[in-house]
DNA sequence: CGTTCTCTTGAGATCCCTCAACACCTGTGG
DNA sequence: CCACAGGTGTTGAGGGATCTCAAGAGAACG
């Protein structure tokens, strides 16, 4: 059974502190129908696919949705895992510009982009927190385009790890014991490798004493300064 | 002599319609200091970097400014090219997480952050399209990182052939003649290659028939079809 | 206790990188 | 006008990291 990390208004950490506690209330402060729904997803459902008309935004409160690109012949870029807690597609285009599946069962909060729109006219300072979470994404994403362009596979794996253990410190987690709630398949697509590529660090970085793999999901990082120096390509590859 | 792209208000294209014509009108009319400075920058001078403060947002009106960010030993990531018209360090972090330099000789318009700030509070309708922006930059982001992790090396580069093309159809230059401003250097660090693969890609797409290379700066596009099936990843490899 | 899905491991092929030489261009100065 | 130097781009040869293909080992589930 593993630890399910239900996302709470509670919550220590959240991307989108304006929802927290009161979301509803608020958002039906912002427009007179609160038509905000839940969805509940089964793997591999899809909340929505690149192209179509972008109608909600959505709260992740349970599971695990991947956001992706394709290319034509089936090439997969994931460019990011959103957690519990975190918004999609606040970016809003009229279209959407990927692709969002679950790769847990998962939970979602459903809100129309309308409410979002009149929110930003009626709420002052919620644009302005809008326009924080899109920095903050783009800085994020920016780090990514440096892993996925320029580190070695070994470096993109630690530098998943970490930031994993990160975002569990920041959640009042132990930081060195990471559940991994996506397959190899997965994280592959994440950091443009294959599956076996990806097994093959992970022994790699086991063999070196850096982790350990209690299961398939659940990793212990044993030594994560090294790991962090890994990430950061202090490294050099055959010490590894 | 080179076609300099000067920017101008009356330009077809922006990025940043609402600072067209009256920029600095609208800017003074938001401030009471109307403290936008010009700046002149000569080929590898930095407009700043990575960890510094930012103090400012910068429209570019000429030359070219590269975005990037490294790793600890060197290794370069250009997250983005700042062509004339483009805006850089609108995602207002208050320090800067990657560094620009400008890639030729350059002018840029700098524009202290607490204006934007104010604009935000007084313009309405500012704050949206700060945010379309962004939605925009992290769209193509996206795109990019579906690029560096899952395409290969001749892709990438039809790809960003394909990208420079539709720029120049975008503001009214002929699609098919391109204008490259940067060297090979930085397209491999643009394209996470190494200007050994970029150069040897160019001449494959080259003897292929799809571009000429009328110089090193010059390219034209001779089947523009079959460039994008190529950046599109219909085109099996061994037959480019 | 199979069946299925996922992960790991191995062997060989491939793509890209590294290192090295050479070609080209441009400006400078004899 | 030519020689030269420095920056930049091209090309070749070899090596290495990652991919592909294939088999086997574990885990999950009925």
């Amino acid at each position: 059974m593993h630890h399910s990390q239900e996302f709470s208004s509670s919550s220590m950490r959240s991307v989108a502190p304006w929802l927290d506690g009161d979301a509803n209330d608020r958002l039906s402060l912002g427009t007179t129908v609160s038509c905000i729904v839940e969805r509940e997803l089964d793997v591999h459902e899809h909340l929505f696919l690149e192209g179509e008309r972008q109608t909600h935004v959505y709260l992740v409160l349970s599971g695990l949705i991947g956001i992706y690109k394709l290319l034509a012949d089936g090439r997969r870029q994931i460019s990011t895992f959103a957690y519990p807690g975190d918004m999609i597609g606040l970016d809003c285009t009229d279209t959407h510009v990927d692709s969002g599946e679950a790769l847990s069962g998962s939970r979602v909060r459903c809100i129309p982009v309308n409410a979002i729109e009149k929110l930003i006219m009626n709420e002052p300072g919620f644009g302005q927190t809008l326009l924080r979470i899109a920095a903050n994404e783009l800085a994020d994403t920016r780090e990514r385009m440096l892993s996925l362009g320029r580190q070695s596979a070994t470096e993109k794996l630690a530098t998943f790890l970490v930031k994993v253990a990160r975002r569990n410190a920041g959640i009042g987690l132990d930081r060195d014991t990471v559940h991994i709630p996506m397959k190899r398949c997965e994280i592959a697509d994440f950091l443009g490798l294959t599956i076996e590529t990806v097994s093959r660090n992970f022994t790699r970085l086991k063999l070196a004493g850096v982790i350990r793999l209690k299961s398939n999901s659940q990793v212990e990082l044993v030594d994560f300064e090294r790991l962090e120096a890994i990430a950061k390509g202090d490294m050099p590859a055959h010490l590894n």
